[in-house]
DNA sequence: TTTTATGTGTTGCATTTGCAACATTATTAT
DNA sequence: ATAATAATGTTGCAAATGCAACACATAAAA
């Protein structure tokens, strides 16, 4: 079993491109440095850090449903199905199915009302919903700390807001239908 | 059909958790604008404009796989497929498959060879593999410009280094096996 | 009214992806 | 010399995900 160096591909980006020089170096460098491969780099590493915390900390519910059921707290009973897919990014089926996870725990629950005069799924987050959002936030948020000790409050703040600007433009591009 | 905002997250984030104090504002707020969340949401948004770039391009491979083309160019003939997983961070499986997909459509060679004295396939790019590399990049290039451009050189900048910084932190905690 | 279009959630299917197990080979230990 | 350990790539399987199609209900148009 061989243990990854992360930087390795960050490493090698200086000592490029003399072999095939029929592509320019610029061009082949900012291609595996462009920015759609960073963020899908970072992303694998936050899904296998959110893996690894999820067995570790022996939570009852992903990272992913516990984000997704945050969501839904600052919007308590204000949002039905298709909203939250749209706040996350999933499709109507997939978020249907993660809230039926959410409310087989008891942690949702979906009520059959109408918004715009049309019948849909009100989203509300029960008691223990409460209960097990405050908790889980709670253990988890000294983990989060620990990787934002390491960076400053700039930096962090600087990709955030980075990353929100960078949707915001491919919004501009990209035809979304949720 | 509804079109999506992709705001919609981001605007309700000022008009917080007023409904359920019993998590804190700060808490809640952290959450839901964590990093983890933030890159999660950024790399969706890239899949979907990677997905529309394919089929507008009519692209005859995935802009996944010309990633993992241009990383194997810039390292031609000394890396095999281990190496190129842990750039990639996919699993060995994974990409042995995607390199079974570049090596039917002759873009890339594997010759069995011994690297470190121990026998393993060292990947090679062929002539038709330089050739839909540098036409490929070429038409893609401008669609990153578009994108760019709407950004500072700065702000790319940061967000670059930022990920990179953050996957190396996240690598301390981290425990990947490839 | 009847028809057409739109919004909502659900089901089934195909693709992707990670993980565990395996065969093979080489290195290391006993 | 033999056994144990480790590295490489492959296969099969299960989980996650997106997409198309559907059923149902409402709104708009004819």
């Amino acid at each position: 079993m061989q243990h990854i160096k992360l930087n390795k591909s960050d490493e090698i980006m200086t000592e490029l491109a003399e072999h095939n020089t029929d592509i320019s170096k610029e061009l082949a460098q900012g291609f595996v440095d462009s920015l759609y491969y960073q963020v899908k780099l970072t992303e694998k590493c936050c899904k296998m850090l959110a893996k690894q915390l999820e067995e570790k900390l022996e939570m009852e519910i992903t990272l992913d449903e516990l984000t997704a059921l945050g969501t839904i707290n600052l919007h308590n009973g204000q949002i039905h199905q298709r909203d939250l897919a749209q706040m996350l990014l999933k499709d109507r089926a997939n978020t249907g199915r993660m809230l039926n996870v959410l409310e087989s725990k008891d942690l949702i629950e979906k009520k059959e009302q109408t918004k715009n005069k049309r019948q849909a799924n009100i989203i509300t987050v029960t008691p223990k919903g409460h209960e097990t959002l405050n908790r889980l936030t709670s253990v988890i948020k000294p983990m989060f700390d620990d990787v934002q000790r390491k960076m400053t409050i700039e930096e962090i703040g600087y990709i955030k807001n980075g990353l929100k600007k960078l949707r915001q433009i491919m919004k501009d591009t990209l035809e979304i239908h949720i």
